[in-house]
DNA sequence: TACAAAGACGAAATCGTTTTCGTTAAAAGG
DNA sequence: CCTTTTAACGAAAACGATTTCGTCTTTGTA
């Protein structure tokens, strides 16, 4: 049983595509013998508007675009139950793409998502977009009409909304538990150091120390890349200074981290206070349980969905137009892995 | 600067649709001077073929949506990731929804992807709709001609592929586990009892009980439901009865458990043992690290993917379709929750 | 010179809807 | 009885593309 169309159904009655269509909307135009009968062999053939042709005749798909680094990460998740809560509720598909972290799909992404498919698109840039700085696929996009949205891995090149995180000052806010709790030399661990993200967290943690008047050491910043040995890093950062406090930018790496000082004989937190990013389910389980920075993602995720939807509904003129970036506030999660505030080692 | 088409071209250069559609798709027909002019004015103005009214008119979307019933959960997550790899590979994009374990949802979402909007449709049922064992959207779907493919949750009512887990199998080699290292009382915590899944892993369970003649008693089996106090529970169960091996069909319970256990004086695993489900980031990474049987999340959702484009693909009558039902082993990983095969206790 | 064969393009159908504007007939009004 | 409503339906355009046929014009060949 091929999918019905009006036509089959016009053909059924002996009346035109026309008179169907409005018998099924229920058009005043109709009679109510001719609507009843129609309407009733509808429901029997459970015929459904092809969906194509509504959006190719109203210019609208209610669909929304989302472009994921990489959805094995929590965080990311986390933004896509964000991004899928609103969009349903506001009555919108999700057609969502994984970049892999990968300029070239992205891009290739992009371009699919550009042709029609998609209102609006709501999109975290790869890795290695932001380490090539290269965003023409971005302004292509823009120039497309299309409403886009950009979260947490953003670019400075493009004017659009934007939603972050105020990763500056998650990293400042940090670092200044560190030293309230009592560590004198902290160290960063970032597997992220090429993007935006990663960096500004640095910045907030430089910031930090400025103000607590420690100098800042770029030994003590240890820039994990792909395949990097972490346990070997991190010797050599041991044995280079004696380190009280690590910021880890990444939940994964704080947990590997943990799981590689332990065994070392490094009593956390009592030698080395340990803070993460993500607050996910691992944070938690863990032992000892990590403190960590929230980024509150599945609000993020909403928060990014909403603006978009907005800018879609509120078709403004491109004069009219006006972008925002809208930044959320991370908390802090003190768990087991730092020491406590009062307590003076 | 809107979305150019082909009749924008046509109108520039003063001829036919027709002419522009071909010129731009290299055909003969057209003459080289020609052609190169549109193809250049068609390059420069970023021109590509509205995708809808590609698809509408080639019946063809190349696009399978999925319905997951919790993306926050880490198996689906990775199922999700399995499939769009190879969705990607094969040139599909995925339109993805999330039940959230709804009937409702699930029943509403069918009836969108179900008008055209999608090649094929993959899905895994929701916890409701498996204890309700209502699948009628189900039916209608089918009767729409879009191939379906069911994964993990599925339900016997309907025919079509399938590709599951052998839950029975693994609830079997854990049990065996089990025994084999000295567990006399294993008891199992499920808190999905309404799944399929659930039950057949509990069968699992019963049958290894009978080989090794031990008695299956009910009271061993905790059916956790979603506001339980899993505390409360265990101590009901460790007070009926000196347990030394408990089941989890659950990767975030049985790490919850063991957070609970832990105080209360219970060596893990000397004490008792425990073995998970899903092997996740969780269970690699809590102390003790958790033995958990693997699905191989991310091979399902390859598999699943390339048994639907297979058939998305192979358009054959349904005379002459036939069903295949895939089921993929699980792997027990030992980790530090259960004890040493050679080891005696 | 006449006729066939290319060469180069356009018209129109098609996909499935909605909607505007006719059109026809019956009912209502004068 | 004639005119105007109004009820009930159909034709056609529109969305953006592809593709099958035409239809000319030009070139080639006998």
């Amino acid at each position: 049983m091929k999918k019905i169309t009006l036509k089959d159904i016009a053909a059924h009655f002996g009346v035109s595509v026309s008179t169907v269509s409005k018998a099924i909307n229920d058009s005043y135009e109709i009679s109510a013998s001719l609507k009843t009968k129609i309407q009733q062999y509808a429901e029997e053939n459970n015929y459904s508007p092809n969906r194509l042709a509504l959006s190719l005749l109203n210019k609208s798909t209610k669909t929304i675009g989302i472009v994921l680094p990489n959805i094995l990460n929590y965080f990311f998740t986390q933004v896509f139950y964000g991004i899928e809560k609103v969009a349903n509720e506001r009555g919108y598909n999700l057609i969502s793409c994984i970049s892999n972290e990968s300029y070239e799909k992205e891009v290739k992404t992009l371009g699919v998502l550009s042709s029609g498919t998609v209102d609006g698109l709501i999109i975290s840039l790869a890795e290695e977009t932001q380490s090539k700085n290269d965003v023409t696929h971005l302004e292509k996009f823009i120039k497309s009409q299309i409403p886009l949205v950009l979260f947490d891995r953003i670019t400075d090149l493009i004017d659009c909304d934007k939603v972050i995180v105020d990763d500056l000052e998650a990293g400042y806010k940090a670092t200044n538990y560190f030293i309230k709790t009592g560590c004198k030399n902290i160290a960063i661990v970032t597997p992220i150091d090429h993007s935006s993200v990663g960096r500004l967290r640095i910045d907030g943690y430089k910031k930090s120390l400025a103000e607590n008047n420690i100098d800042y050491d770029d030994r003590l910043i240890v820039r994990l890349e792909k395949d990097d040995d972490l346990s070997l890093l991190l010797t050599f950062l041991l044995d280079y200074k004696k380190i009280d406090g690590i910021l880890v930018l990444d939940e994964i790496t704080a947990v590997k981290l943990m799981k590689i000082l332990k065994p070392k004989g490094y009593k956390i937190p009592e030698d080395i206070s340990i803070i993460g990013f993500t607050n996910g389910k691992l944070s938690e389980y863990v032992t000892p349980s990590l403190t960590t920075m929230s980024q509150h993602g599945s609000y993020i995720g909403e928060s990014t969905a909403r603006i978009l939807i907005d800018k879609i509904e509120s078709n403004l003129s491109q004069e009219e137009e006006t972008f925002t970036t809208k930044v959320v506030k991370t908390s802090l999660i003190v768990r087991e892995s730092t020491k406590n505030q009062s307590t003076k080692y």
